[in-house]
DNA sequence: AGGAGAATCATGGAAAAAGGGGATGGATAA
DNA sequence: TTATCCATCCCCTTTTTCCATGATTCTCCT
């Protein structure tokens, strides 16, 4: 028995290199490809995959988003994520939101089909360079309570202590406090270097 | 005649579907491939295509660099630079570095052949978006003098002006008017907002 | 030779952030 | 029921940034 795969991505020249580096395999069978996630949630109404390949940054939807949904739809496809950076946050907000696996693109096509398959077994996968980040990520995570990514959001946004205070209807010094706890929980020294820290990880964007 | 073609791509995945969109192609001759920037050096050594696909992200050395020393030692090959996002001042750099063209990764096969025959006759192609992306940094280029940089990649790794000052030898107030200066550049308020410009324009990473 | 831009320095004042304390109520979880 | 975490608030001091305004070299380009 094959297993179905289905592609959404929305760069031409890496569907088309999957498919290359799948089309000799005769376990697989490709049931075809989407370019934005609306697309794939209307190919998915008709036909389910067995495994789904998917890209983290879609134009219409953030990959980690689609995710969850079709998760949450259909729990028996086994999706991979994949990206073309090793980025830290992506990977563990993808398994967070129902990932079975998470493979870069620079995976060769020996990877990918263990990826694939382990997936399919309902297995995790994780390639070697995301399994490190990932170790790095859950050895020193960075954990906001919702007020302070709040407060992290306004400070980028270039607002003063003064002026958050009034649009979050608080004090100045309770702002000034989730401040400090901000450059406290990210290890940094000031304003340039925390929000340098957040805009790398993902926190903000 | 046949255009032969060179890429250099850290992405198995990308030079798969490249090969795989161009393998019809009757005028064109696939001479190889690269994931690194070292081993496309030592390919040209004894080989030139005529035009050389290339990523702008290799994992060695950044491609604007490798753009500027392949046009340097081998002005006969014209360069078409391949990038996965609209990223504003890249396109600008490859240009600037001798790249004879820039191609979007969510280019079709068409646009890829327009692109490779456009360039191989000697002409500058730009894909749609990409063209778009440059129109608005030639609107409101953002230009730094080499101190400007030097102080703004300072003031990220969280220096204040007197470590900034020492540092480069130069007075407390000079960084001050440095500072200034980015911060009318980049039209910000508070280093919060410059840094978070500077990195998602990669200025700074 | 003139002009533009880059880099350097200055003075003085206002605003903001950083760093150090400590305190209180409320929710939640062990 | 303690213990922990969160959000809120306060005081004080020092450091740093922001703003306005102006000036002097030097080099590069025309």
């Amino acid at each position: 028995m094959s297993i179905k795969v289905f592609i959404v991505d929305d760069h031409y020249m890496v569907i088309e290199g999957i498919r290359s580096l799948l089309n000799n395999e005769r376990n697989l069978e490709w049931t075809g490809h989407a370019m934005n996630a609306e697309s794939c949630l209307a190919f998915l109404r008709n036909s389910l995959p067995d495994v789904l390949l998917m890209d983290v940054n879609l134009p219409d939807r953030s990959g980690i988003e689609l995710c969850k949904e079709v998760k949450g739809k259909y729990p028996s496809v086994f999706i991979i994520g994949l990206s073309t950076f090793n980025q830290q946050s992506f990977i563990q907000k993808m398994m967070d939101n129902g990932a079975s696996g998470y493979v870069l693109k620079n995976a060769t096509q020996d990877e990918l089909m263990e990826a694939i398959i382990t997936v399919a077994n309902g297995k995790t996968y994780l390639s070697f360079e995301a399994g490190k980040t990932l170790q790095k990520v859950k050895a020193s995570p960075i954990v906001l309570t919702g007020r302070e990514k709040e407060v992290l959001e306004l400070i980028a946004d270039g607002l003063t202590n003064n002026e958050i205070a009034s649009k979050l209807f608080i004090g100045t010094t309770t702002v000034d406090t989730h401040r400090k706890n901000l450059l406290t929980k990210f290890d940094v020294k000031n304003t340039a270097t925390l929000i340098r820290a957040a805009v790398q990880m993902q926190i903000i964007d």
